[in-house]
RNA sequence: GCGGCCGUGGCGAAGUGGUUAACGCACUGGAUUGUGGCUCCAGCACGCGUGGGUUCGAUUCCCACCGGUCGCCCCA
């Protein structure tokens, strides 16, 4: 019997979580920081919604959706990314009737794909992303591109490199299809098969196919920039211009396409620079979605946001040798000898813990050299032997684990103590 | 969906067609009845992913399966 998890998923033991919550409650700070609401959607949604919202066309809705159909026969799907939940609920509890305009929202969670497993990609991940939908303001983008990078510096990543693209709107990428379609099409019976599917389906996402790449079709393939119209070409310029402003870095990668149907005008990836960071350097990405909630039954209203995956951050963190700070383990560690002192120790824990102190005791009988080991593993930064004398007595040795001092206080005054000096 | 590599104790890891499967870490006990982190000694795999085959004999060779891992495509 194999009952081990899934293939493609993991569990997260103590010694992991630990480095989770630090990196979570980052994001939540930060959130706080740009303004930014959770939202909390559902984990499975109807399997129409990621047809629609994320692209038929795309590799997630043609090959790596979990999908069920449930027991009422309804067709279900395990969410493969945010952006199609948010938009969802944002339609469904009309959030463009109320008056806090934009939305600015964000969201914390699982995701699945069934793809083959390898570093830094699994079946079930974690992404926490942002969506701000209802505003069509350029500065907007460069708060959204803003708070991603600031996700990993906040947390100390240095080796980022943020690559930008325009995708242009409708108009603008329709004139581009047409130039794609006109440029590759003496040449289908030379591109890879999925490129010549892509010629009828998604032309934009011959540009980044790794196959093909060196085809000499490539280097003189039309570029969206030259097909940009005005209004297009303008808020490319005026997001540039604020990202200037903030003094953030960026490359323009006109080969950058993302692999969403939903995105239009901006564009963005974040990617790790690390050395051996390993074969996937994509942090996360993001860009702007003006059609989105229209197509799925909401009024005109543009919105933009960015996801990040939790696993990536941290495979980034290790490359870069970055520690996370954190909280101490154990305040104290109560040492307990015979069995006489096991009620007083109770007792003892008992208090200090109702004092908010972080305590632990031993629980298997062990000799006083394993307790003391148990003591350092934890990290303790007291302990206090707690044996037949100090029951007699009512006195016990608080002792600091790191300088040796040692120090006799009655049992009601151990807890103060310990609070004066933590 | 396709390809490479791997599968030995709690963890890391060596090794061999044949009689006791190194070593390190961790853990437990002792040297040392109540003050640890150092040192020394001892203990800790009836077993080398599962099943089948070759063989007098397999953990070692072969096959299949399972699992893990890395890569391709694509992405977070």
């Amino acid at each position: 019997m194999n009952i081990n998890v899934p293939r493609g998923t993991e569990d997260l033991l103590p010694e992991q979580t630990k480095r989770w919550q630090v990196i979570e409650n980052t994001f939540k700070r930060l959130a706080e920081v740009y303004h930014y609401q959770e939202i909390r959607t559902p984990i499975f949604e109807r399997t129409e919604l990621f047809q629609r919202g994320v692209g038929d066309s795309t590799d997630i809705v043609q090959k790596e959706m979990y999908t069920f159909e449930d027991r009422g026969g309804r067709n279900l799907t395990l969410r493969p990314e945010g952006t199609a939940s948010v938009a969802r609920a944002y339609v469904q509890h009309k959030l463009h009737g109320k008056v806090d305009q934009p939305s600015k929202l964000y969201y914390i969670g699982p995701m699945f794909r069934y793809e083959r497993p390898q570093q830094g990609r699994t079946r079930q991940f974690t992404q926490f992303g942002i969506e701000a939908i209802g505003s069509a303001d350029p500065a907007i983008d460069a708060e959204v591109i803003a708070f991603a990078m600031d996700s990993y510096q906040a947390l100390g990543l240095k080796s980022l490199k943020l690559v930008l693209n325009s995708l242009g709107d409708k108009e603008s990428r329709e004139a581009h299809r047409q130039a794609l379609v006109n440029h590759f099409t003496p040449y289908k019976n030379e591109l890879c098969g999925d490129c010549q599917n892509r010629l009828e389906q998604n032309p934009l996402r011959l540009l980044d196919c790794k196959v093909d790449r060196d085809h000499p079709s490539m280097k003189n393939a039309p570029s969206i920039l030259e097909y940009l119209n005005d209004y297009s070409s303008n808020y490319f310029e005026e997001v540039k211009k604020h990202l200037d402003a903030m003094e953030i870095k960026y490359t323009v990668d006109e080969t950058l396409v993302r692999g969403l149907d939903y995105y239009t005008h901006t564009a963005f990836e974040i990617m790790s620079e690390s050395e051996g960071f390993g074969a996937i350097t994509t942090l996360s990405g993001g860009g702007r979605y003006n059609g989105l909630i229209q197509d799925l039954g909401g009024p005109e209203m543009s919105g933009i946001g960015f996801a990040l995956s939790i696993e990536r951050l941290l495979m980034a963190l290790d490359a870069e040798k970055v520690e996370l700070e954190q909280p101490k383990e154990l305040d104290c560690f109560v040492i307990t000898l015979g069995d006489e002192a096991k009620y007083a120790s109770s007792k003892l824990v008992n208090t200090l813990r109702k004092n908010n102190l972080k305590i632990d005791q031993d629980y298997l009988g062990k000799k006083m050299k394993a307790q003391f080991k148990a003591a350092d593993r934890y990290n303790a930064k007291f302990v206090v032997i707690l044996g037949e004398e100090e029951v007699q007595s009512g006195v016990v040795n608080v002792k600091n684990i790191e300088t040796g001092e040692e120090q006799s206080v009655e049992f009601d005054d151990v807890a103060r103590l310990i609070k004066e000096r933590v």
